[in-house]
DNA sequence: CCTGTTTTTGTTGTATACAACAGTCTATTT
DNA sequence: AAATAGACTGTTGTATACAACAAAAACAGG
């Protein structure tokens, strides 16, 4: 599968995971020969690559200066969350019957289980695929691309900060049960709405992650 | 200004008017060799610009065969109008306190005006900044790019369809009066709601639209 | 020691040559 | 005449050389 891959798409897939990772932090500095380099092609599928990332909002080209990873701020936090905040209650609200009851009960069964039985980043990825498999309900290519955009950066965020505390992890069990539940009764409104709380709870722990990470940071300066 | 733009900004936007305007027309085929010596740049230039307008969705690169301009389908109708139903009523509601009187009052005397006294691209023109005065409140980034996506795939179809009929003026210019007076209020639960009623009718009407041409152009064939 | 200028270095922008591949057409064989 | 193999054509993918520019560093003059 992966033999299949252009050179320019194996670029964009390693840059990129790269950056989600946060093996190149945000704000650091890249340029194309040390990518080049790095991944051993030449500069064309780099090019492509990073054009591709820029588009997305990952990096910003800077004419005659250089590659810069975007940085994340608690602006940030702000805009990904109002997307958030409009698009996952609108795909309960509107596609939530689309979902098969199954995969409804899948989650039902995951979130009833306590968290301990969940290794950390085994608990990430059900949260993320929970989120993903709601708003991929809407189907709509153009919303789901930029779902796709702060989903990463929503990643970045989580890489830099939620990797390392294991906070808040039963609130976020309870409220995603509770959306669950609402969805089982196939009552779209009550989930939508449940959606929304959980969203706007989880974006304030969020800063409150991001803030505390600023302070330890700065304490390290001194 | 123009001046300082790179040759693959000019590139970028001579082709994107291009595939705007459709003088590419949709599903046709290009290639880089004759953008190369119809802009009269290298190929490098063009391979960026063609690039970044797979991103946007405005042609498909398919590897080793050549580019189409992307076609416009009656299910993409659907998908445009989705987007639009999401964001501009949204924008009113979170957003419209943000937007000055002045601005509201200059729309309020346009659509006050009877609609004889603009020529048509006048008139598109003034319905095109409404809406994105309006959905440019938002000021998320991420949003504002999959509008700016949308909003070309709509010019597009309007200069497949619209350009040639002169349909719904008085209406829309009836609807479009109707928020801007929820605006002068700032009753924006009502501008949402008149927004939305309106997006509906020119959904509507672009079906009709689009089903009348597809006829015509089968009598053409016979 | 400071300051203004020149040189150097590092970066991306651009042009172009070649490789790889898919599809078509032709010639040859049966 | 039909079928098949093979060359041919046209397309994008990839590599690389050179240009243009901006910033930093070195240097000379005061």
């Amino acid at each position: 599968m992966a033999a299949k891959e252009s050179l320019k798409q194996k670029a964009y897939h390693a840059i990129k995971e790269k950056i989600i990772t946060c093996e190149y932090a945000p704000d650091a500095m890249l340029n194309e020969e040390a990518l080049r380099e790095e991944l051993h092609v030449s500069r064309t599928p780099i090019r492509d690559a990073l054009s591709r990332l820029e588009q997305e909002g990952l990096i910003s080209i800077l004419p005659k200066k250089g590659v810069v990873v975007s940085g994340l701020s608690i602006h940030d936090i702000n805009l990904i969350f109002e997307v958030r905040l409009l698009y996952e209650p609108y795909a309960l609200l509107h596609y939530g019957s689309n979902m098969k009851d199954e995969v409804i009960y899948k989650y039902f069964d995951a979130f009833s289980t306590p968290v301990q039985n969940f290794s950390k980043d085994e608990y990430f990825s059900l949260d993320d695929t929970f989120h993903v498999n709601i708003v991929e309900t809407i189907q709509n290519p153009y919303l789901l691309k930029t779902y796709d955009w702060i989903h990463n950066q929503n990643l970045r965020f989580r890489v830099m900060t939620g990797q390392l505390v294991d906070y808040r992890l039963e609130k976020t069990t309870e409220e995603h049960l509770k959306i669950v539940t609402a969805c089982l009764k196939h009552d779209w409104e009550l989930a939508a709405k449940e959606m929304e709380a959980h969203l706007l709870a989880s974006k304030n722990a969020t800063f409150d992650l991001v803030l505390r990470n600023k302070n330890t940071e700065n304490q390290k300066e001194k």
